[in-house]
DNA sequence: CTGTTAGCGCGTTCAT
DNA sequence: ATGAACGCGCTAACAG
């Protein structure tokens, strides 16, 4: 590989004044400059990142953390980090949880092994302040899920608001024995949107029937589980709230298995709004959350950061997310003159 | 951040000593072995990446370049890259181009510069040969796209034999009047899939009708163009083979927004197995791409490359595909008895 | 078995 | 306006 020595000797200068030719530092004549950049194309000399970083103790990858690429959720997200990554000019080093903490862990430390200096991170830490030390030298932006007691910027979804608007609909459209299917409640998004459907029904003071609550894996499977447990209690459910997309699809294999029709047997409103849910017969109401936006923003949070453009406050950014009404749930009687707090809610 | 200096300093060592142990090179005591390890231990050290990666020339990271990932069809393949390039201690950095062969091109370059050394990529590349120079010193494996010329190593899917088995399915069911929605024929996946159905169709000695044939963007937006363009024609298609998935869908909302039925009015067979596929009503009889499988050999074929354990001749893998009947294609009369040739075909 | 020397490619410091 | 020397953290080659 042609090194800047190499470039140096065919322009006849020394190496430094290569160096400031590339980094447009310090003086260098008009005269120099014009031998040295053809010499630069000459022998088609590309700077070496490795020995830059090596040298200056800094690199130009932000790495990405998440917990798994195949969730149809991610790829968006990391388009919008691109967006903004690319045009500062920083690659991103993705990596792959799978949920696993350790991982996790793992990932982190490479990323600091390789002078990587931020990171955009789902993580799957319940708790950040036990883990606060581990993020030293590294600059974290948190999305999607937060971590407890985290003291870092963070974008997420407001997904109190989120369930709260969707379980109001449902409770005006006359349902009210609403089940929900769940994930692990140590994750902060499961927390937050188990708060909200809550709230929501408590607002109404319709008691919450625990026998409709599921709490189990975020997984296809998980969903088609937590639906046969609802299914099997001794209430019938009017409205099911899964609380992601793997789970909405776990619902829907049981719910086709079973034939139980959708809405008129039973309401569903998804969550995230993924290319299938308007395909499918009839069409999936949904909390769409802004995929693209969370990415965006985020990676703009972490470039300023690495840039020194940031506010010395954190900033905690709170996406509002959108409900798309379509045909999943059924019209019911009494309906419409219940009253709407959802405006309270924020 | 600590030093294999500091941590020579804090065993009464030589740096060359810690490095030794680090890397289980040379001789070391077993006596200074446990000094070293525990000097490492207690002073938190981690080998620094970029320093080893300036002094080898190498590096543990590999590229992967893909098109877009918000396609739905990249997320598994990269998550079997990952599956067998985590188990070999690579890490991956992921590049999107956007179809764009500048940004490929640049990308590439920046890899090189990084010293990574290989790299696993869909290319929108049409001519391997014009840019062979381009890859020098980084060894490429080719997936799911395999550009003109090509002179590398390469895991594809069997395009050619998947449209002819679907092809072939349609006919037998009675279809003669078969419509194609194909992207652009620069792209290989794109030519072997009009070449298979247009071998089915010469099999069978059912003539081609130009005007059922649309090439466009492989987009949603190209799709549902592309099928308006088909039902403006002056034959009324009875079976449709839109050959990927963004036009898959495309292709449902403009049956969808004009109310033409599947299988009713219309057959259609899908091109990759997607969530959303077997959710619709009625599912879709789809082609079936191994995705993971596919990112897995791939990167079974790097890291073997990698490690000189891979033999001299360029491996090119065609992936099977499958072919999952369901229910969006018609039951036609005079069907069955049709010959089938698919298993020529190969 | 262990240490010394040298240098990967670059940018910072200081001199000219 | 330009150059020489030095060192980032590490390992290969050689010496002892």
């Amino acid at each position: 590989m042609v090194s800047i020595k190499n470039v140096a000797r065919f322009a006849d200068v020394s190496v430094m004044t290569v160096s400031r030719v590339i980094n447009a530092s310090g003086y260098v004549s008009q005269k120099t400059r014009a031998k040295v950049l053809e010499a630069i194309d000459k022998t088609g000399y590309r700077v070496n990142q490795t020995a830059v970083g090596l040298r200056t103790g800094r690199s130009n990858s932000i790495g990405v953390i998440i917990s798994d690429i195949s969730n149809p959720f991610f790829p968006f997200i990391i388009k919008g980090i691109d967006y903004v990554c690319s045009r500062n000019n920083y690659d991103t080093i993705l990596f792959n949880t799978g949920e696993d903490i350790d991982r996790e862990l793992r990932y982190i430390n490479l990323l600091k092994q390789k002078y990587v200096k931020g990171v955009i991170i789902s993580s799957c830490l319940p708790d950040y302040e036990e883990n606060q030390k581990i993020f030293a030298g590294l600059t974290p932006v948190f999305f999607n899920r937060k971590p407890k007691g985290i003291h870092a910027d963070s974008v997420v979804n407001d997904d109190y608001q989120a369930t709260f608007i969707a379980t109001e609909y449902l409770i005006r459209k006359g349902n009210r024995k609403i089940a929900l299917i769940n994930g692990n409640m140590d994750i902060s998004t499961f927390r937050e949107r188990y708060r909200g459907f809550r709230a929501a029904m408590d607002r109404h003071a319709i008691p919450v029937c625990e026998e409709l609550i599921a709490v189990g894996e975020y997984s296809i499977e998980g969903g088609y589980r937590s639906a046969r447990k609802i299914f099997n209690a001794s209430i019938r459910p009017e409205a099911i709230l899964p609380m992601n997309n793997f789970m909405t699809q776990g619902l829907y294999n049981y719910l086709k298995e079973h034939r139980i029709r959708i809405p008129a047997d039973v309401s569903v409103i998804g969550y995230n709004d993924l290319d299938w849910c308007s395909l499918v017969v009839p069409p999936l109401t949904v909390i769409k959350v802004k995929k693209f936006e969370m990415g965006k923003r985020a990676a703009e949070i972490l470039c300023d950061r690495l840039q020194y453009r940031a506010p010395n406050s954190f900033q905690e950014i709170v996406l509002e997310p959108e409900f798309i009404i379509r045909g999943s749930v059924k019209s019911a009687r009494h309906a419409e003159r219940t009253p709407m707090y959802a405006a309270e809610a924020i």
